[in-house]
DNA sequence: TGTTCAATTGAGCACTTGCTCAACAACTTC
DNA sequence: GAAGTTGTTGAGCAAGTGCTCAATTGAACA
């Protein structure tokens, strides 16, 4: 039997948790749920991490940093006029939608739960980041006019995770083409291309 | 010792689980809790309610009602003309957080309980009609104009969630300021007056 | 007064949770 | 080889959970 090195088991042990996390939901999943995927036992989880609460942020940030990482590979090979409908297919997210959900779970989590909460601040303000580079590489590329207010960004990620926890509550709350919509038209007003 | 017929005590019961989830949260209430605050035994939940998730939904389903109820009661002793500034106020909640906390919770949690799910669903429809009936008033009484798209509602309630998780999440992220500037904004523009 | 029955109790069950810790296994170093 | 270090195990603990059910209370009615 090959042991595996400390950190490789460390990182072997967060995607663990991200994949039950991701499937059960934050408050529902529990430590033996990472251990029996593994396969190893119950105690191991407390010898790479101090508790449950810190496994499960440090699964959240490693979540949330690869969705980011993937987010800006998929901007570098695309040309900027196709920026804004890109943006709208990931945000909207066509492909898997339990990404979307479990930041849902996180952002409600986090009240409750500080060391989780510290991770998604930082993964929010991030997120507005990469939201105002791509605003001002298309304003530089004369695609849209600077946004009025400098708030643009806040506002378009707040409304982003409005509009998938109403697409989650159902279609009679709204569908997700309407949502895709929404946010296509209020970029384009950002920017100020009417639409 | 009085004793409390069957629907008041109802009634009470849903008020106590009311108080407990607003404070501790959906998943960490336990039915133990609101026996505990009534001073009851513990087994008298299950004479009233099928079920915890059965209270908890109704719970809910409470809270949203007399919210929305009160809301509709300022709405009446308000001339038209303060009715923006009113529903900023009311949507960024001045007063208190808590129930602002307990929708989003309530939301979140729809996804892995069915029963709140239908609960959660008609609350959020419902609130869309008032927003749509206050939209539909302003207008009628020269007011701004009607928004472009039939959407106008849905996007404004979404807006709302999402700042709300924003601003609990803190300063860092959005202040309230922000967020009821923004808002302030959004409704202006969808009625069509520049601000 | 005795009868009836809904309201109420709380010990207890079966189950789950995060976490501990003595024991052991497998590498590394000497 | 021996010694030391690190990785790993899993039974077991204390604390919790929703829920059940036989037993009791109290009010209304005869």
């Amino acid at each position: 039997m090959t042991r595996i090195s400390g950190a490789d088991r460390r990182q072997q042990i967060i995607e663990a948790a991200h994949a039950v996390i991701l499937e059960k939901g934050l408050a529902q999943a529990a430590t033996r749920d990472v251990t029996r995927r593994l396969g190893v036992g119950s105690g191991l989880l407390h010898h790479y991490f101090k508790s449950w609460q810190t496994l499960r942020a440090e699964a959240v940030r490693h979540s949330v940093e690869s969705e980011i990482a993937q987010l800006q590979q998929t901007l570098d090979r695309t040309p900027p006029p196709q920026w804004i409908e890109l943006l709208v297919d990931w945000m909207t997210a066509d492909g898997d939608l339990h990404h979307w959900s479990l930041w849902l779970n996180a952002v409600d989590e986090a009240r409750r739960d500080t060391e989780l909460a510290e991770v998604v601040r930082a993964a929010y303000i991030q997120w507005q980041q990469v939201v105002i580079r791509i605003i001002d590489r298309l304003v530089e590329d004369g695609i849209g006019h600077r946004p009025g207010t400098p708030a643009a960004a806040g506002r378009l990620c707040a409304l982003v995770d409005g509009l998938a926890g109403a697409v989650f509550l159902g279609e009679q709350v709204m569908t997700p083409q309407t949502a895709k919509s929404i946010l296509r038209d209020q970029i384009k007003l950002d920017l100020g291309l009417s639409s």
